[in-house]
DNA sequence: CCGGATCTTTGACATGGATCAAGGATACGC
DNA sequence: GCGTATCCTTGATCCATGTCAAAGATCCGG
């Protein structure tokens, strides 16, 4: 287990909590909050920690405060499927099961916001809006499954790697609040190897892409993981999506 | 639109309705039901048919009664992924959103029982079974749909047919009452190139890996369509899962 | 500042699956 | 029963990506 390297944080405020509005506690009036507060506790994951492994017993479910956590699969032999990434105010376990379906890893420093899962399905009972947030959440995590099922089935490896990027560039774009035509910097949060688990590659494949849109011109590196996108009209014409800007979310 | 060749049927008795138990609707009780029964209609497609295509504005939602649908997202130059599988008592559409994001084709012959999107979305806000059953079967989805990266992401194309069939034949055989090692036979209800559009391959791999599978006497074929299984454990094996059971579902 | 880990890049080569092309089986309308 | 459309199979070839191998970059502890 991984209980070593876990430590137990003090609670905060959720009125302060920076994921209060989009996670799954979302749409909880101030009665339901309380509830809330009063059974949740903290836990932080370092980097490259497991969190459960696949099979494990999971007896809490949990908000993803901050950092990223990626859900795996492995088969026998050892290939390796990312089927999902968490980032904050995203929701971990499932309510009504018992067994994790998929390791989960801890990709960054992370920090959960957890539930016992007793008293947090008995809350999914009694009140709606627990239960209505997590439908909303699950539906957007279904859609965002079934794009990258299109990545995965029909996509090239050039393709690929530019709809990863530009994945991360959306998300930082977002929060930096930018516009499409201007060149902007990012951090590319993994390894190459956890881009190859992301994308169904090898991490030599990865990196020679990842070579060749640099010399291509559609990116720019700094070191290994500082990313400038010059023109992101350019990275989008790479992805092979509609130029529409529909699919990725 | 596809209105043509759809038709209207009389409505039925929800409680002989041969979803009733593991639909949307498997939770509510008599009030509910009644409350569904006045909004719902039913629909027909024939085999082929376009149900919605991506993008268009959907104004109902609905249960699969009868058939099977897809799911599939389609690339400015013509590849195509499926991206989910409705067999009856799966659900189409999502309470909030109102363009399809995916086009959806029936397979066979489909019946769907449907509700229109305003007074479904009424009734989730209002009475809980609905939205606490819909949760189930989202997250049951999900969990489909992240099998599948792992066998697009990492399976070679044999252990794709071979997961496939796997999938078809458990159902049948669930459908059936069947132990594992006795052979059975059942019919492919999909084409060779909706195969290869659900595994991420050409209709040419798909065929010669059939032929192979038979060749290898792990499958046995009568004309194109109808497969027995003789060993399925042999077929197990073939897919790359683990053996004892766990990923096919 | 050094030595070892870890991560990444690059090259040479192998190969699984795609592509291009032809023809066979089956169903269906006339 | 014949012609045509659809679906499927098989062969030849090509190429994108995987595999194997070596070496370069970066980081970190001592």
């Amino acid at each position: 287990m991984t209980a070593a390297s876990q430590t137990i944080q003090l609670n905060k405020d959720c009125s302060d909590c920076p994921i209060r509005h989009r996670a799954v506690c979302a749409r909880c009036e101030s009665d339901e909050l309380e509830l809330l507060e009063s059974m949740k506790y903290y836990r932080d994951f370092e980097a490259g920690q497991t969190i459960v492994w696949s099979g494990d017993e999971l007896n809490f479910v949990a908000s993803v405060v901050d950092g990223i956590a990626s859900l795996s699969q492995t088969m026998e032999d050892g290939r390796r499927q990312m089927v999902g990434l968490l980032l904050p105010s995203d929701f971990m376990g499932r309510p009504g099961r018992i067994h994790a379906p998929y390791d989960v890893t801890a990709s960054t420093k992370v920090t959960l916001c957890c539930f016992r899962r007793g008293p947090f399905e008995q809350m999914m009972n009694d009140t709606p809006h627990v239960a209505q947030r997590l439908l909303e959440m699950t539906l957007d995590e279904l859609d965002a499954a079934r794009e990258w099922m299109l990545l995965l089935g029909r996509k090239t490896a050039r393709e690929k790697i530019a709809s990863l990027i530009a994945i991360i560039a959306r998300r930082n774009a977002a929060i930096a609040q930018h516009d499409h035509t201007s060149s902007f910097t990012f951090e590319l949060p993994m390894t190459r190897e956890a881009m190859a688990d992301y994308l169904g590659l090898t991490l030599e494949t990865v990196s020679r892409q990842v070579s060749a849109l640099k010399r291509d011109g559609v990116i720019a590196l700094r070191g290994k993981r500082e990313v400038t996108i010059p023109d992101f009209n350019r990275l989008l014409d790479e992805t092979g999506d509609d130029s529409d800007g529909g699919p990725l979310v």
